[in-house]
DNA sequence: CCGGTGACGCGCG
DNA sequence: GCGCGCGCCACCG
């Protein structure tokens, strides 16, 4: 168990109840690290296709926006889809309402 | 060891 | 409330 940084946001995103998300400040804070919500962002990046034990598309942004990379408004779709499955509601906009679906830990 | 990078966060106007 | 800009921390070459 090396428990760098990568593993810690694998394994804490893993922690997110379903019908939840979180934010990268979140998890960032609770790794011991409030400054490093973008290596959380990048952790999950660099995520393996194989590994998907992990429930990236319940990590967004402090303000409840996806924040995918790039902008890619296909992953983007592809996490808004993720995210109405587990009956979350998705604005038209990519945002989530915090407020309502916003797991604290 | 050093520089660049990056799915972010916060402060200011 | 919105948009712009700077700063932080960890991983890779």
């Amino acid at each position: 168990m090396a428990k760098n940084f990568f593993e810690k946001v694998y394994e804490f995103v893993k922690k997110i109840p379903y019908g939840y998300v979180t934010s990268y400040g979140h998890v960032a804070t609770s790794l011991g690290s409030p400054r490093a919500a973008r290596q959380v962002g990048w952790a999950l990046g660099a995520m393996p296709a194989s590994l998907s034990d992990v429930p990236w598309w319940r990590v967004i942004n402090s303000r409840g926006y996806l924040s995918i990379r790039k902008d890619d408004p296909n992953a983007k779709n592809i996490q808004r889809s993720f995210l109405e499955n587990e009956g979350i509601i998705v604005d038209e906009n990519f945002v989530v309402d915090l407020k309502k679906y916003g797991w604290v830990h």
